[in-house]
DNA sequence: GCCCTCTTGTTCGAT
DNA sequence: ACAAGAGGGC
């Protein structure tokens, strides 16, 4: 096997690197993650390293799973030994089997931003402090950059303890941090520092993982944060083996705690370091990088490199001006039929914009049009309320003492337990220590009770205890169905029978069938498992892997993943760079490098467009074009006719119809109920043992089961390439192949 | 205790 | 534009 084919010299030397600290200097499609697959290859077939030797951190789990098959198909042995993710579903296996040693209970639940703000609601209303002035994301925010520098609590109220509004904020962190332990709950920063803190704490355990990992790599390493340097500087304590890939001018997640200088030095902070530059880009045209380096150009803090390409010139980039959003996206979609005419599919195109709710225009137009789209991000599947409140259950059963999932389903679905009752409970919790679901084991011990309300306690709290019984004895699947149908949640909402309850329906068989994938997926998997895999998963991670549509996502989402066309949309003053970065130097450059991470997703075209009015929060503002354009050499872009009106206005667009029937319109989770989630087209009695079928993702297979389940069936389909499937008739993307 | 309506505040990016 | 919260009626 040749490691080396079709290299250049750069990579092959990264390739081939022996041992020591490794920086690769990768810049925008230089190809990094096939120095990265060549390299973690070659150390396995020549070097003879066991694949559990490696860890290997991506931004996302969709990064990962991707290196792993294209090692996979550079090698014959069996790869799953390596581990390979985020740095937070790294540290969710490494504290899964230890976070005891610190004070933890290994069944921990991890808050999401959600949890978080209503924990920290919480502690703002138990301090008696005025939720005008202490609102609970900048509080949140504040609390995260401290953990991230590993300031405890009181360090911080004794550095402020003449700034009243520092101190009641150093006192709400150490309150929330209380709560957290007694939830026995981590948040997403924690699931970092307390493997860290572990790490400190336990030698023994550090050293275990340091003689484990003879071999780290990180992708994406500009956006790492001190905390996670401070993860993979102990792992790599022993063997130095350290690789590390990352590009400064792609740095995007300052506002997270991302620390450019982890990446600047490097050199220093690792010895004898050495450094590769890739500055040849495979992916872009010549016209596309230029536009790209000239932009870029323009930081001040940044360290110059010559990106460059042997690529053609290609086309000029494109800036199209439109009137509001409903005509850029109509530009947009005629843009895109019409390369479609030319042969391109909608999986070539990408709608890369500022913010999330930009999506909406885009969305709408291409839904006209039967043009098949995707949406990463913006209102998600797993932010519904149903799907939260299923969730929030999972979580107390695993997690008894998760007293924020508990308060959020005690009276989910209505089941007589309000607020006067629950007021009685958490106080006599509080006083005693204790968490509500312990109180709740014996409900005649809480004074101030009615007969009424303490039934109603008791019966909610032997539903539960017959669920953690059922637990141990279920595969995920039946019993999340199990819980599902045992919490009234499925009856309230079969009994409500509007359009909108039963679109809840439809997401909560959606969820079950998430779950059924996860346990073919991860058939040893268990429940905590489960509930760790879904709050990890990333945007990118979460969109459904729609065969052959257009992808609409903002920039940061789009880091890392490439397109033969691009549009870059709402190019205006105010919205990229968005307004909040206009009066900071630091922040300006962030947006330009987020300006460059777009433009550099594009391999063929680039389309750049603004519009002279936009809405925002509910106020239209006239626009000014975005500085970024003035910043591109005009030889090199497109300025076309500059304009109010657009040539593409179209009368009753119904034309564009018949030819593309055929295209399937895709499920958007992000719309409000009104459409219901499309059934499968197929006829229920056509379905049989036998039966060809064909599936969105999985492509064809024969169904080899079927089995009632309720109104609906359950079949067991084997796919020509992935193997056996289950999946809920009523919801499975599939139809029957006919002709056979 | 529950439900509906009106008001008020929010206001980028996301594991 | 939209969601969460407050307040009032049943």
């Amino acid at each position: 096997m040749d490691y080396l084919k079709g290299l250049n010299d750069r990579q092959k030397e990264a390739v081939l690197h022996g041992e020591g600290p490794l920086l690769i200097l990768a810049g925008a499609g230089s190809g990094k993650t096939r120095v990265l697959t060549h390299r973690i290859a070659y150390l396995i077939e020549e070097n003879r390293i066991f694949p559990g030797n490696i860890l290997a951190i991506t931004f996302t789990n969709k990064a990962a799973n991707e290196m792993k098959e294209r090692i996979a198909d550079l090698l014959d042995g069996n790869i799953d030994d390596i581990w390979m993710g985020t740095f937070h579903s790294i540290c969710v296996r490494i504290l899964r089997r230890d976070i005891d040693k610190i004070g933890f209970q290994r069944s921990f639940s991890i808050y999401d931003r959600d949890d978080q703000i209503t924990l920290m609601k919480e502690c703002i209303k138990e301090l008696n402090l005025s939720k005008d002035m202490y609102k609970e994301r900048s509080v949140l925010a504040t609390i995260s950059t401290l953990k991230d520098s590993m300031t405890p609590p009181d360090t911080y109220i004794n550095e402020n303890y003449s700034d009243f509004y520092s101190k009641n904020v150093g006192e709400l962190y150490a309150l929330y941090e209380k709560k957290l332990k007694q939830n026995n709950a981590l948040d997403f920063d924690d699931l970092i520092i307390k493997t860290v803190e572990l790490f400190k704490a336990n030698p023994t355990i550090l050293e275990y993982y340091q003689k484990k990992f003879k071999y780290i790599f990180v992708d994406e390493y500009q956006d790492t944060n001190k905390i996670q340097y401070q993860f993979i500087r102990l792992l790599s304590g022993q063997n130095k083996n350290i690789c590390v890939v990352g590009d400064p001018d792609q740095s995007i997640y300052g506002w997270r705690g991302a620390d450019i200088t982890n990446i600047i030095d490097f050199e220093k902070d690792f010895e004898n370091a050495t450094t590769i530059r890739l500055e040849q880009n495979y992916r872009s045209t010549q016209n596309i990088l230029n536009v790209a380096n000239y932009v870029i150009k323009n930081n001040y803090d940044r360290i110059d490199k010559k990106l460059w390409t042997d690529n053609n010139e290609g086309s000029q980039v494109v800036v199209e001006n439109s009137l509001d959003s409903d005509e850029e996206a109509r530009f947009v979609a005629n843009k895109i039929e019409e390369h479609m005419k030319e042969g391109y599919n909608p999986s070539d195109f990408a709608i890369l914009y500022r913010t999330n709710a930009q999506s909406r225009s885009f969305e709408e137009a291409f839904m006209r049009r039967n043009i098949p789209y995707k949406l990463v991000g913006g209102l998600r599947f797993y932010d519904r309320k149903e799907i939260k409140d299923i969730i929030a259950y999972l979580k107390l059963i695993q997690n008894p003492v998760d007293d924020i999932s508990l308060k959020r389903i005690i009276n989910v679905p209505r089941r007589g337990i309000g607020n006067a009752t629950m007021e009685k409970v958490e106080g006599y919790a509080s006083e005693i220590g204790e968490s509500i679901y312990n109180v709740l084991l014996d409900v005649e011990q809480i004074p101030g009770l009615s007969t009424r309300a303490k039934n109603s306690l008791k019966t909610f709290i032997d539903m539960i205890n017959k669920f953690m019984a059922m637990r141990e004895v279920m595969g995920i699947q039946e019993f999340i169905e199990e819980v599902v149908y045992g919490v009234g949640y499925i009856k309230e909402l079969e009994d409500e029978g509007s359009i909108e309850s039963q679109t809840r329906l439809d997401n909560i068989k959606e969820f079950i069938s998430v779950a059924i994938d996860f346990q073919v997926a991860n058939p040893e998997g268990t429940l905590e498992d489960f509930l760790a895999n879904i709050s990890l998963l990333s945007d990118v991670d979460k969109t459904e892997d729609i065969d052959n549509s257009v992808t609409l996502l903002t920039v940061h989402s789009a880091k890392g993943l490439e397109f033969p066309i691009v549009f870059m949309v709402g190019m205006e003053e105010g919205l990229f760079p968005i307004s909040r970065a206009l009066e900071s130097e630091s922040e300006l450059e962030e947006e330009r490098r987020l300006c460059y991470v777009a433009i550099t997703r594009a391999e063929k075209l680039l389309y750049i467009s603004f519009a002279k009015i936009r809405t925002i929060y509910g106020k239209t503002n006239y626009t000014l074009p975005s500085r970024f354009i003035d910043e591109m050499p005009k030889n090199l872009i497109d300025m076309g006719k500059q304009r109010g009106g657009s040539p593409y206005q179209i009368s009753g667009n119904t034309r564009a119809q018949s030819s593309r029937e055929q295209l399937i319109r895709v499920q958007d989770f992000s719309k409000k109920p009104s459409t219901s989630r499309a059934k499968t087209s197929i006829d229920n009695t056509k379905v049989k043992e036998g039966t060809k079928v064909k599936h969105k993702k999985w492509g064809i297979g024969t169904i080899v089961q079927l089995k009632d389940r309720g109104d609906d069936k359950e079949i067991v389909i084997a796919f020509d390439k992935a193997g056996l499937k289950r999946l809920l008739l009523s919801i499975a993307p599939i139809e029957i192949v006919k002709g056979e």
